[in-house]
DNA sequence: AAGGCGGGGCG
DNA sequence: CGCCCAGCCTT
């Protein structure tokens, strides 16, 4: 039986993904698609990466664009740290680099939202540089292969793992290789319900031997997360715009625009005046609906009101938009949400 | 309702 | 370092 390099790479190139509009040697394009791909579904992805690259053509677009016109296109792509970083990285490249990523993982590894594995990833699919990546589905794919018990995300774990993840490398057709990792974690080696007959690595993979597919990765420890209550005020005034505030830099939606929030509607037109200089008349709140995320579970009260006396607003960080220019600007998922069920 | 998915930043 | 933070989508 051949090698493990070996043989995933004749299974990328027979039965991996081809034609991702990615894969190119172009570390630009490379490093947009590793960064969406981070924490995004591929089909998600998809949809985001062409509008990225067509109204950003080049590194030096991106890095001279505001930073809020890349924060709208990533809106709805949820981590927007990513967008940040990635309008960070674009400048560092052009400026210290003239718009080319280094050649080495580990120079790579030092700019804005990029990790080891995502350098890994960049300078493999750009140059061919021998480097081993990490994600999420190569993870999967080892400790089921080398029967490796233990949380991933523990150190002790981790560490043996980039030590396997480096001695499998090839010696040559990085780009097949590193490929193959991923395709063969995401259509094969799935995390529930792997098909194991159609794997090249079913004859010698210890998950498979001891039946423990199910069992390995094994899982992250649980813990309870918490709830937390939000008033979204969805402030019109005579011309039927909406009022927004952008959030601080850091932080949950970090950046994006919202709607004002209050932590009761009892108390929302003190705060109103207060906060915002401005005198509203609330009007009948909407259905509560829960937002989840991964560590807290959030209740909106999408709370209507009209703007009675419109003075100039105390905050520098609010806006009136109309509706059509809210949906396009940088605003997170339940946001879009309420706005688009708001007529117009 | 739960799981999956990399990296940054703080103490 | 270890630990916490962060938002979507799919199952």
């Amino acid at each position: 039986m051949s090698d493990f390099a070996t043989r995933l790479i004749a299974w990328q190139q027979e039965d991996g993904r081809h034609g991702l509009p990615w894969q190119v040697a172009d570390g630009y394009r490379v490093w947009l698609s590793e960064v969406m791909l981070q924490q995004t579904q591929v089909t998600t992805v998809l949809d985001y990466y062409p509008r990225f690259l067509a109204q950003f053509p080049t590194i030096f677009d991106l890095a001279a664009a505001p930073l809020d016109d890349v924060l709208a296109l990533w809106s709805g792509l949820g981590y927007y740290t990513r967008a940040r970083n990635l309008h960070k990285c674009a400048q560092a490249v052009v400026t210290q680099y003239g718009g080319e990523f280094p050649r080495d993982p580990a120079l790579v590894a030092e700019l804005p939202g990029i990790g080891r594995s995502t350098a890994a990833a960049i300078t493999a699919f750009s140059y061919g540089t021998r480097a081993a990546i990490l994600d999420g589905n190569v993870k999967r794919v080892l400790t089921r292969w080398a029967g490796i018990d233990g949380y991933p995300g523990v150190k002790a774990v981790e560490n043996k793992l980039w030590g396997l993840a480096h001695a499998l490398l090839p010696a040559e057709q990085i780009e097949a290789y590193t490929q193959g990792l991923m395709d063969l974690g995401a259509t094969v080696c799935t995390p529930k319900k792997p098909t194991c007959l159609t794997c090249p690595m079913n004859a010698d993979c210890q998950a498979r031997l001891s039946n423990r597919q199910g069992e390995l990765p094994t899982p992250k420890p649980k813990k309870t997360v918490p709830e937390k209550s939000t008033v979204m005020l969805i402030i019109r005034n005579d011309a039927g715009q909406i009022l927004l505030e952008k959030r601080p830099p850091t932080g949950i939606w970090g950046g994006l625009w919202s709607l004002p929030e209050v932590e009761s509607t009892l108390i929302a037109s003190e705060l109103a005046a207060q906060q915002l200089g401005l005198k509203i008349e609330l009007e009948p709140a909407l259905p509560d609906f829960v937002h989840v995320f991964t560590h807290y579970k959030l209740t909106i009260t999408p709370q209507p009101a009209y703007a009675i006396a419109v003075s100039a607003l105390h905050e520098s960080n609010a806006q009136w938009f109309n509706i059509d220019a809210a949906l396009a600007a940088g605003i997170p998922t339940p946001i879009r949400k309420i706005l688009s069920k708001t007529p117009k």
